[in-house]
DNA sequence: GACTCCCGCCAAAGC
DNA sequence: GCTTTGGCGGGAGTC
């Protein structure tokens, strides 16, 4: 056809605009002007018409043809031969119009001129769709015929490889010869999409997308050689493999000619492209995150800003075409610098694989292909216990050192007592009644929060190089004495990474500016000062906590979560919701399960604050329940967080116990997802899980839906809101900004369940697990000290001084002027104590056991987030200063909201 | 000015 | 040698 390029010059153009014609005036169909009307209005003239479709009655209009014509025209042929080409073809095409022309001028014909918007991908995907049913039958041929389509939908084939390239990634047309392509519709899609979720697991995506955050955030990422060259190493630290083009059965390329370019070809990219929404979490990807992504699994030393923007383009044709495929949606990250092009998943969750879904991958260099003997049960296990699967990471040498001590350390706290408290699964009905002390907190002590962070950056700068080889690798080092295959080493590594400073980082929780969702932010704190922007770090954390598997499932959740940063298969799609589709979700989220996911979050909180103040109970203790007693001012909050400060310095080294203590529980934790060993974990473990995030590979935070969990039932949300909230991916997400979300006095008050205490890394550790005292939440002096923050409650307060010995039990002591007499009970603490109502808050928080072995404790507790979806329920916070907050600080450092378009 | 992404050049591969 | 494919990047349109 065209020049040998296929594509036309300008005289192509005319010949090609003229095809048209001969169309047009044998189906003299609408031929609107624009392409929305277009894309229900082809009439397929050789190819399978979808049947849903009918020749639409419309009118045929003396401009439509005219309109096509100009619309087949390339901009220079309009621009050059506007006037002429007009008059000339309406003649000619319209003889029984000649006064067509007239009415092709000025503003006429700008309408008439399809815009840009009008002629795009997506548009002409939606067209190209329109043509053919989703679920074609088999009994019927569905041929494409590249040149047939072209013509009808007035494009150049050009075009309409880009559409099918696409579509050929997922399978639904196969090319069957030259020229010729088999539509099948989406009965492979999700046979597709199963398998390309686990050949990105197994490539390890995402560890790449993590790996590349961080980098963004260390380094603001840009195309410097240094930077690129530390990258590269990075990916190659990885081992990913060349993926290739993943074949499903009976649909392998038939021509090799479709191979031959494949590495690049956009059918690869854009599976690539999928892989990476089926593996993240939340499944949002950006654009930039996927185009480094992409080029890095190329050659990364080649990185610069035109390959980039190269990689930026075709992942554009890529989402226009998915979206036409709505499988993802466009939406925007926006961050203190802007926003960012991204995009959400939409399509169906992917199940793990139920049934053995061969898959082919014509990869030349790797992937190891996918056993097909894999039962789905082996898979399911594999995906729950990632560990046990192979370890492709190496090890950065550098690490080795540090593993080893990790190890030893490991080893010394799984030696210790450890026992999870149960949680009673229960629904507390008066979670609801959360109150709103929630509300973010002005910005307090930020030059502390940058003191700390700047400490924690020096020691984090001398690891991030090699901090995610040796995150990967942790699996080898981590021994598993009790529960090997739920081991998650992956945490171990932040061990040697975690300043001192991380237990005075709490994970945020900040209310949903749009939808009332809360989302519990957890940022690493050693980045809190370096990140001023987005970070594509920000792990949007799945909480689950609507599962009615309750802890298990959440487990499972907490397991992907985690598992895809060990950089190993993990799957976690045991949900029931991930069967169902983005839209469908929302209908399995249950009140009670939020409720329950409030508790634990809770729980974590004050548990948290408890150990961590329990570890400190010396130092820090003894005066901050002094300063409590003398009723400090608001003002004095600087000196509480200097005292803070400085005696997080000398707890600095305790710090990597406390992680590894942390780590220990939590793999106490996963065990529940041992069937054998269910009936014990649940004696054992606690319901809630929090989402272990290995800050090697998020180093600035995660943003954790709390959804209505937390502020949904007490802002008021009906039951349909908060199910809402919980399973539908909102269309808006933002993530917290700096700021201090002081854990309130009723936070805390309302918890007497025993929650995991999450470290800096997202570990989460049992109450019992550590032998923490309770303790006063530092957040709740800080907070105290800012206008807007709630005031600590009483009852945490006299909690953690008769805790830490100040008073007697039963001794209250009015903590803060603000702060009410709140009558505490002295007993320990209720495990597995089932919800109370809000009167409830008014008890004495748990009272951790085995108190006698106070163990260092850097914790940042940390709220289970409470959707199930967590990956569309990022939050936003409109406010964007920084805030700290002592103790259950957290750092919010970058602005993110995710906008949909 | 940044973001989007259309457009078509041009080369590899196929026939 | 012509056609088919499709990588690639300039630059126009849009925000």
């Amino acid at each position: 056809m065209q020049q040998a390029g296929g594509e036309m010059g300008t005289g192509d153009k005319e010949n090609r605009s003229s095809e048209p014609h001969r169309n047009v005036l044998e189906t003299p169909l609408k031929q609107a002007a624009t392409s929305q009307s277009v894309l229900t209005e082809i009439q397929p003239l050789t190819t399978p018409p979808k049947p849903k479709e009918t020749p639409p009655a419309d009118p045929w209009t003396p401009t439509s043809n005219l309109k096509i014509l100009i619309s087949a025209a390339s901009p220079e042929i309009r621009s050059r031969e506007q006037r002429r080409e007009l008059s000339n073809n309406a003649r000619d095409v319209l003889p029984a119009k000649p006064c067509l022309q007239e009415h092709l001028s000025g503003d006429e014909y700008e309408k008439s001129h399809p815009s840009r918007k009008e002629k795009s991908l997506g548009l002409l995907c939606h067209k190209f769709l329109a043509r053919y049913p989703d679920y074609p039958s088999t009994t019927e041929n569905n041929y494409i015929c590249l040149d047939e389509v072209a013509e009808e939908l007035n494009v150049e084939r050009r075009r309409i490889y880009d559409i099918v390239n696409v579509l050929e990634s997922l399978h639904m047309v196969s090319r069957l010869a030259k020229n010729r392509y088999a539509w099948h519709g989406r009965h492979n899609l999700s046979k597709t999409l199963q398998a390309l979720k686990k050949v990105g697991e197994e490539n390890k995506y995402t560890q790449q997308i993590q790996m590349i955050k961080k980098r963004e955030y260390e380094h603001e990422f840009d195309f410097d050689g240094e930077r690129n060259e530390d990258m590269a190493r990075s990916f190659g630290s990885i081992e990913h493999s060349e993926m290739s083009f993943v074949e499903l059965p009976g649909m392998e390329f038939r021509a090799a000619s479709v191979n031959s370019r494949k590495d690049k070809s956009l059918r690869v990219m854009s599976q690539k492209f999928v892989m990476l929404f089926l593996v993240s979490t939340p499944q949002i990807v950006s654009l930039e995150v996927a185009a480094k992504i992409l080029i890095g699994e190329d050659q990364l030393e080649d990185l610069d800003k035109s390959k980039f923007k190269t990689k930026i383009r075709r992942l554009y044709d890529i989402a226009n075409v998915l979206s036409s495929l709505e499988l993802i949606k466009k939406v925007h990250v926006t961050e203190e610098r802007g926003r960012k092009p991204a995009f959400k998943w939409t399509g169906p969750m992917v199940l793990p694989n139920t049934q053995d879904t061969k898959l082919e991958t014509t990869s030349t260099t790797c992937p190891p292909p996918i056993s097909d003997s894999i039962t789905s049960k082996e898979q399911c296990s594999k995906n729950l216990f990632p560990s046990r699967g192979k370890q492709n990471f190496t090890r950065h040498p550098s690490l080795i050192k540090l593993v080893k001590s990790i190890e030893n350390d490991r080893r010394k706290i799984q030696s210790a007592p450890t026992s999870p408290v149960k949680i009673s699964a229960s629904t507390d009905p008066n979670l609801s009644a959360f109150p709103s002390q929630m509300a973010p907190v002005p910005a307090i002590a930020k030059q502390q929060l940058e003191g700390q962070s700047k400490r924690a950056k020096e020691l984090k700068m001398k690891l991030s190089g090699s901090a995610l080889e040796f995150n990967l690798s942790s699996p080898e080092a981590a021994p598993k004495p009790e529960a090997p295959r739920n081991v998650t080493p992956c945490q171990q590594p932040t061990l040697g990474l975690c300043p001192p400073s991380h237990s005075a980082i709490p994970p945020l929780i900040l209310p949903h500016p749009h939808s009332g969702v809360s989302y519990a932010i957890y940022l690493h704190p050693s980045q809190a000062h370096t990140v001023t922007t987005y970070n594509p770090s920000f792990m949007l954390q799945p909480l689950p906590c609507a599962n009615v598997t309750g802890a298990k499932s959440v487990n499972s959740k907490v397991l992907n979560t985690i598992t895809t940063e060990e950089g190993d298969s993990q799957i976690a799609t045991d949900e029931p919701t991930k069967s169902l589709t983005a839209k469908e979700r929302p209908t399995v989220i249950s009140e009670t399960s939020s409720q329950r996911c409030l508790k634990r979050s809770q729980a974590l909180q004050e548990n948290n604050s408890i150990k961590r103040f329990r570890s400190d109970e010396e130092k820090f203790g003894a005066s901050l329940g002094e300063s409590i007693k003398n009723e400090r001012p608001p003002s004095s909050s600087s000196q509480v967080n200097h005292e803070v400060d400085n005696f997080q310095k000398e707890r600095q080294n305790k710090t990597e116990t406390s992680d590894q203590n942390a780590a220990s529980c939590y793999e106490q934790c996963k065990r529940e997802d041992i069937p054998e060993e269910e009936d014990k974990a649940k004696q054992d473990i606690p319901v809630a899980f929090a989402i272990p995030a290995p800050e090697t590979f998020f180093p600035s935070g995660y943003l954790i839906p709390l959804t209505q969990c937390t502020h949904g039932n007490k802002a008021g949300i009906s039951n349909k809101e908060k199910a809402g909230i919980c399973s539908v991916q909102h269309t808006t997400y933002s993530s917290p900004i700096a700021g201090v979300i002081p854990v309130t006095a009723s936070e805390l008050k309302a918890v007497n369940i025993p929650a995991f205490h999450i470290t800096p890394f997202n570990i989460m550790l049992s109450p019992t697990s550590l032998a923490a005292a309770p303790v006063l939440s530092n957040s709740c002096l800080s907070s105290s000290n800012t206008s807007s923050a709630p005031n600590p409650s009483p009852s945490v307060l006299n909690f953690t001084l008769q805790h830490v010995g100040l008073i007697p039990a039963g001794v209250q002591v009015p903590a803060n002027p603000a702060l009410q007499h709140v009558p505490l009970s002295s007993q320990p603490e209720s495990v597995g104590r089932s919800s109370e109502n809000a009167n409830l808050q008014e008890e004495k928080p748990p009272v951790p056991k085995e108190p006698q072995e106070p163990q260092p404790v850097t914790e940042h507790f940390f709220r289970t987030p409470g959707g199930p979806n967590t990956g569309s329920s990022l939050s936003a916070n409109s406010d964007g200063t920084e805030r700290i907050s002592l103790g259950t600080l957290y750092i919010p450092q970058r602005k993110l909201e995710v906008s949909e378009d």
